[in-house]
DNA sequence: CACTATCCATACAGGTGTGTATGTAAATGA
DNA sequence: TCATTTACATACACACCTGTATGGATAGTG
């Protein structure tokens, strides 16, 4: 076979990360072997073994297309009047996560994680869901707090427990809805939910 | 090998299932091969192909062992006069619930089967995951119409969205337990997490 | 215009797991 | 008591997957 351009090699680093991708989430991680991988981008495994050490190295490749920390969304709205207001910059934020969440490219790969695989090599998903849910979770506990300073909160309601709710609620969701997508729309059905607990936990409007 | 009596051969049964649930946590359901569940048990694969008919076989019938729907849960309260109380009979099933994940047993497999198991066979862990989130959504969704009935829900919440709310938030606490339960009591936390949820959802007292 | 590094395909060796076939000694039942 | 079934252990054949070694043709590079 002929050597690539550079520019070709990397289309095929990316064609294989799509083909695990679809295999990963059809077959799972542990029964789909390097050779189907290569076949579903019509390539061999030598593509593989030179793109990537091994599979632990190609799974860790295709995570890193799609991190998303709930901070960073935050961020990426990009309204400084949002210290002001934490419940909306907590909603803002999730809806931004839900319609990357309905991007196939994100909706996959987190699939893949949470529903389908289970540790290998030096891999372990569940110290990566970990991260994730520590994150987001200490992000939320702090926008509660600073909603509870601002009297935004509903009195009588704990910074704390607000938090772990929201995180608890949206982490159930999440799960619910990549363990078959068709179901329903993240954005949907999250907005309303979301809308509905924010208000719960809204101080009443007074005045 | 000498031909056990009945005892003993049920009795190996229930050990090779034991040894099946303590290797399928540490390694991952994929990764261990029906040999390391032997050794685990003192036995070889003889024994497990003579009790079942595979590892999906084996597998089904470790779930088997720890069945728990939501509605057993309520009927098992045994208290007729929850009937007018309906958050009341979701607060106690779910305590309940929380009180059996305690038990190594119910925790380890139900750990398995959200965090460390995928496709494999003719076995769809996530087929199963959605029969139960049905079964537990369907129920609370139930319970809260009744509730809304009896005018124990807030005005203004739909009985539809707090059942999803609270299958959410509980399933959220369930995932993120599961994955690792040293963490916190999933008595404690949820008992604290599940009183401030109906907290907010119930109807303020009026008079 | 060589010359080398790159990008992959192919070939090979080794390990590991599964399912089944066979052996076997004791429990069971008439 | 004796034949039969049970409850496993052992042995075997087969498939598959991994990692590496090797080959080869071209894209870059000076």
């Amino acid at each position: 076979m002929a050597r690539r351009t550079k520019a070709e090699a990397a289309a095929t680093r990316e064609a294989l990360l799509d083909a695990a991708e679809e295999v990963f989430l059809e077959k799972g991680v542990a029964r789909t072997s390097l050779e189907q991988i290569a076949r579903h981008a019509d390539m061999t495994r030598g593509a593989i073994y030179w793109h990537f050490r091994n599979k632990a190295d190609l799974f860790q490749a295709m995570l890193q297309r799609v991190r998303m920390p709930f901070q960073e969304l935050v961020e990426e709205i990009g309204d400084p009047s949002l210290t002001e207001r934490p419940l909306e910059a907590i909603r803002l934020a999730c809806l931004k996560g839900f319609e990357r969440l309905e991007q196939p490219r994100y909706r996959r790969v987190h699939a893949i994680l949470i529903h389908h695989c289970e540790v290998f090599g030096d891999i372990d998903p569940l110290a990566m869901q970990n991260e994730m849910a520590e994150e987001a979770c200490g992000a939320l506990i702090d926008y509660c707090g600073c909603a509870a300073r601002l009297g935004h909160l509903r009195p009588g309601l704990d910074p704390g427990v607000a938090g772990e709710l929201l995180q608890a609620m949206l982490g159930g969701l999440f799960h619910d809805w990549l363990r078959n997508h068709e179901r329903f729309s993240i954005l949907e059905r999250g907005t309303l939910l979301l809308d509905a607990q924010l208000e719960l936990m809204r101080a009443p409007a007074s005045g």
